[in-house]
DNA sequence: TGTCACCGAGTGGAATTCAATCATCCTGGC
DNA sequence: GCCAGGATGATTGAATTCCACTCGGTGACA
């Protein structure tokens, strides 16, 4: 599968996005348009102040145009989030392309690395990341890191050996629960990011899978089966 | 100090939760009830479908009541957050006070313990601490963290002779961050708490803080200075 | 000329306000 | 001590505002 293999078609859950899809070929600049007038608002005024009517007005479109491509409120910010998760995923890869791997920390290291440039470049990702909420069933923020973990495994078990399995999947898991709260923390009072706080990130996802997954465990591991 | 001192005299920042102080006591009965009522209605219908009218009515109060004291919805799901957040720290001084203490390492697993009891019994703390970690203005959120860091630091000093100083309130900080990470994670599908992810946050924890303050690390700091 | 896109006033329900009313506290005269 | 009655806090709920979402009508493309 290679590197590749974390561009999922979608997230786990493909849900019902659009209403309509657009037929002709000057609709799909305004769906995008209608995200980044989205990103854009929900970075000025936040998460749950955020209106339709805002949205419309700085996309330049009209309350109707926004219903007419979204079911509701929230279906915005869900494909903003769809949006937001396809480019990091995008960033991953760039990432992983652009750096030689020599073990599985670089790849993990290559994730920090693209998480950290979207919290700086993409509007509004920081309020709508892994975090994301919506109503009852909000499962997706969820549903979003576990996909995630479960792609990182696959590439970590075919490029570095990893032994494949639950285990794996839960700790990259709770690896990127960590990472998201601490990467979260680190851009919370300082938008371009506490550099403390990031390395801390790192060194935190070093320590935590050298535990289990470092060549003297995995040696170890090797001669006890 | 000893371990009474975790209980500050209010969060870190004591912002204007409340509208109107009550002045007079019977009040202060109607502020937890309203309380009180917001949390079973929370618990039953979801945080966005909870209405100011549904708390009003449980709480055999009329809405105008409900402005008097909050200033909008949110505030008081804010305000139940936070009283959740002060029975937290109730329960940490009574966990600690419970337990014969022989290392750091107890208190912080009293801690962890507590916080899993919140989740437990706290009606709607689970739903509110989810929705509460909302988009942008997290801003009490993470006060609460640091000021506990604080406190806890001052109670592994003085308790434990751990070294005092920036860098322990800067690694307890990363470690509150980490863990209500986890025990939200291990809360988020399971009402009981998924006890994979509960274990995983006491040995993460445990390692990231064995890391700086075991004794051998300790040891190691006295003699290098 | 038939779709496709778009518009924006209109609808309904929830959030919020506020003037009127009730309850409690306080003060001073007895 | 006790009580009248003004002052101030607390409560109410109808009226208002706000906002998500609908829908009939108008232009634009093929």
């Amino acid at each position: 599968m290679s590197l590749g293999g974390l561009l999922g078609e979608g997230s786990g859950a493909a849900l019902q996005q659009v209403r309509t899809e657009p037929i002709q070929q000057r609709s799909a600049a305004r769906l995008s348009g209608l995200l980044d007038a989205a990103a854009a608002v929900v970075d000025e005024v936040g998460f749950d102040r955020i209106t339709t009517a805002m949205v419309a007005e700085r996309a330049g479109a009209s309350i109707g145009t926004v219903y007419r491509y979204y079911p509701d409120r929230v279906a915005v910010l869900h494909a903003l989030h769809e949006r937001a998760v396809a480019r990091f995923r995008q960033r991953v890869v760039d990432e992983l392309g652009a750096s030689t791997l020599t073990s599985w920390w670089d790849a993990v290291d290559c994730v920090v690395t693209a998480f950290v440039g979207l919290y700086r470049t993409e509007a509004g990702f920081r309020i709508v990341n892994f975090d994301d909420r919506d109503g009852a069933p909000a499962a997706d923020a969820v549903a979003d890191a576990d996909f995630f973990a479960r792609r990182l495994a696959d590439v970590l078990v075919n490029e570095f050996d990893l032994p494949s399995g639950d285990d794996l999947i839960f700790r990259l898991g709770v690896a990127v629960e960590m990472a998201d709260a601490l990467l979260a923390r680190a851009f919370y009072s300082n938008p371009l990011g506490d550099e403390r706080f990031i390395a801390e990130c790192r060194l935190v996802m070093r320590d935590y899978l050298d535990r289990f997954y470092s060549p003297q465990a995995l040696d170890l591991l090797a001669t006890v089966s």
